[in-house]
DNA sequence: GTTCGATTTAAACGAACGTATGAATGAAGT
DNA sequence: ACTTCATTCATACGTTCGTTTAAATCGAAC
């Protein structure tokens, strides 16, 4: 086992603590505490709690985005115009494989994601997510190819409802009794997969 | 027009600030200038930040749990089992109903149910929701009638979906260029419930 | 006009916050 | 052995935080 390197370590508990208590609800203490580093690690290491996040975001989004792009290019290899099924899954499972492992770290990561989407403030919107965007756009064109008969503003709605099923996914199991059965890691994926193929197939709503 | 009573204005600051910013983002000093109040004022008649923010849930979430039970109430007045787009349209219809007024106040309400759903904080968590509980239960029930096929654990799944699309709407409206157009307040909604009960119909996953 | 309860006010409290600083530490290069 | 450089460390600074306190204000009841 390698050594623990202070800047990963960092990483780490800043991504456990963003995830279950906010940007501003997690103080650097806290941090560099549970990461069993100084208190000025993070400003040392990070310039400051706020690009210190900024760097947790990449390290999160950055893997997705990427089974997402080499996805789609994937399904591009076989025809120029993939099915909707396999558009969705190509889309969102990557949030899904990013959210299982563990059970617990998923949990943890689907909450952050959802932070971070849901926050307008310019600390948490500080990373500058422009590969994510190109992959959307991608997915987008994609999507608008295999849709043809919905306008694009729908389209774009739907596809914020992809997001939000897959953002939201696992975030609020503290709303409720802790899981009958623990289920397996890959069922909530493909219940998504069903219930957003779905909705995405559905037809135009009629003006 | 009443004088303006200062406790209603510090929820309607609170709400205000507590949505755009969160719990945590949120200063009492920040909420009570908003408000035209003394800083004192949210500790009497409040008790505490905390108790201003279970006054301020229980406010937002009042109506549209009210307004799902009258829902299924009339639904069920009609015939003892609707069909998943009534009962689609009659859960998630109030929840849009309450985020459209104004298109200003929407996208706030927007995000702060997405944040109290998102936080696992005790003080985010703290608003009791014995009334919410009852009236989801309800329409699990109903929907468990119109959908035989589906598993308790699927079925669960999808009214998360359910919450997941309506929550995020229009929360992330400033991830992108303010929007072409500035829809039509009900499209949303419309387009949601199209979403939506094309998802909910979908066959069960196959094991 | 005085009393009284409810509300508002200014001021202060200690605690926690993010950040900056300069000295210790220790391994690598010479 | 001595220098170098990256990292760690203890400590302190100034701000902002939520909450509390006691005095001031005010309208209504008597």
């Amino acid at each position: 086992m390698a050594p623990p390197d202070t800047r990963t370590q960092l990483l780490d508990a800043a991504e456990h603590l963003f995830a279950e208590r906010g940007f501003k609800g997690t103080s650097v203490r806290a941090i560099t505490e549970l990461a069993h580093a100084n208190l000025a690690a993070v400003g040392y290491h990070f310039g400051s709690k706020a690009e210190l996040l900024a760097a947790v975001t990449r390290r999160v989004i950055e893997p997705i985005t990427a089974a997402q792009t080499a996805g789609l290019d994937r399904l591009l290899a076989q025809t120029p115009d993939p099915s909707v099924t396999d558009l969705v899954e190509a889309f969102a499972g990557p949030m899904f494989d990013q959210m299982r492992a563990g059970d617990e770290r998923g949990a943890r990561t689907s909450r952050l994601i959802m932070r971070i989407f849901g926050d307008p403030s310019d600390e948490v919107r500080a990373w500058t997510g422009s590969v994510e965007a190109t992959a959307r756009d991608r997915y987008l064109s994609a999507f608008t190819r295999a849709l043809p008969d919905l306008s694009p503003d729908e389209l774009h709605f739907r596809i914020r409802g992809i997001l939000a099923v897959a953002a939201v996914d696992r975030a609020d199991l503290h709303n409720q009794p802790p899981a009958a059965t623990p289920l397996p890691s890959d069922q909530a994926r493909r219940w998504a997969i069903t219930f957003l193929t779905a909705a995405m197939t559905a037809p135009p709503t009629k003006p």
